[in-house]
DNA sequence: TCATTTGTTTCATATATATGAAGTTAATTT
DNA sequence: AAATTAACTTCATATATATGAAACAAATGA
């Protein structure tokens, strides 16, 4: 894989006082990424000279500045596409209290663009950034059900089906069956096959020339007696989407 | 210089996403951040491996995801320290309408921590990972006139003071007295030393064991007739600080 | 259909970085 | 005040990365 180092580690240290919410040492921050002290302290010179990260004083520490946090503002701000379906997603979860997701293909995997927490306290909780897989998620079925050529033959090529929980469909042919069920239903579903008591269902969208997945998901025992009414509720913002967009 | 290559440009590629605010293609990206195209390109399949960006579709570039954002505002909501300040920093702008800023020593430069813009259309504005020199700058004052040891002559024997703008001062005895008489008023001030029409004032306080400078800046033709007042409002801050810190 | 353009991906190798080990500094303890 | 500890900084060199050049792929136009 042609990961660049020292860029993806830059990340990681911000990851970790994202986890860690407090001023870190040197000494804490190495191991914590997993880097040699010496190299540690090549990339927080780096980040100190940029103005990410400050010295809270001698030898008490770093923390980042807000620069990261006005920039990645500035990033949100702009970011015109999801700006746009906004809006919709927001009526979409206040209506059904339940978390909406919005995730793209990114090779063999599904990437969380964006994610809505529901506003109960037990939800479907993830963050922007998180990769699912295609074959056990509802967005990644709502994906594969659009990919050129035969998707499931494409992806299990590449890497057989994983079991991720006791329910993960791992065989071809029952994934076929159960994307065509989809097709015929309107939208993808997924019960307890990626998360245990976690159920999802999605449908595909293309805006704008992007292909996109919107997911509703929740616990399973919330989700399942109310499926006809979320999936309802989930396709009209996809038709309110669309049209807003052309 | 200790700069980690790699490190700075992953940065440099979401400054420019700050920048642009829209999606990038490589062929885009690369040039902007002065890089060649296929180190851009192991750069971007980094950030894409992490869920930081996505690929907008085929050929029509990338963006970043929400995950920076998210990340970023965790660490922010963290921040104990300057959480802690607000409030008071924020009353401090409200009741004066100009800019407001936090910033510490690093190295021999002043690094912004925080900036809270003023309310007014003409204000200061500058962004948190600033930097601004130490001799030419409200709180480069502040800070030097606590600097242990003589802070003006360690200073000047590591750089010659620069001349930012015709009025910046350039000579050691000069700026010597200039903090001594900053010491004597109970601030420091700057006006047009280091950015033309803007005048500023600043005082060094000392909290939780780390010294910090906080400074009003904004337009000359505002700041100027009002300096006692401004100074008088910014001490009560700092008192406020100082009290609630203990 | 084929040629052209534009954007992405790969690869061998020159080049810059990452690292273990040693050195420095300042605070704390004896 | 000396010894100890803890954290940071430096450095030579093994090692991984960055890069020019070339291949590849998709879209566009003739």
């Amino acid at each position: 894989m042609s990961a660049v180092r020292s860029a993806s580690r830059a990340l990681q240290i911000f990851e970790v006082f994202g986890v860690e919410g407090r001023p870190l040492l040197l000494t804490e921050l190495a191991p914590s990424i997993d880097v040699p002290l010496s190299s540690c302290y090549g990339l927080v010179q780096t980040l100190l000279e940029r103005g990410y990260l400050y010295a809270v004083s001698r030898r008490r520490g770093f923390y980042p500045t807000r620069k990261l946090h006005t920039l990645s503002t500035a990033i949100v701000a702009k970011d015109a596409y999801l700006q746009r379906l906004l809006p919709h997603l927001e009526q979409l979860r206040d209506a059904v209290s339940e978390t909406v997701i919005v995730g793209t293909r990114q090779d063999d995997k599904v990437l969380y663009l964006d994610v809505l927490e529901g506003t109960q306290t037990i939800r479907y909780s993830a963050c922007p950034g998180d990769f699912k897989p295609l074959h056990s998620s509802s967005i990644g079925k709502a994906l594969l059900s659009v990919a050129p050529g035969d998707g499931v033959e494409a992806l299990a090529g590449k890497a057989d089906l994983a079991a991720i929980t006791a329910n993960t469909i791992t065989d071809r042919d029952r994934l076929k069956a159960d994307l065509d069920a989809g097709r015929a239903r309107g939208y993808f579903t997924t019960s307890g096959e990626n998360v245990a008591d976690v159920t999802a269902l999605a449908v595909p969208v293309e805006i704008d020339g992007m292909v996109i997945g919107i997911a509703l998901a929740g616990p399973s025992y919330r989700m399942e007696p109310a499926m006809d009414v979320l999936a309802d509720r989930l396709l009209r913002t996809v038709g309110a989407l669309k049209a807003a967009a052309s």
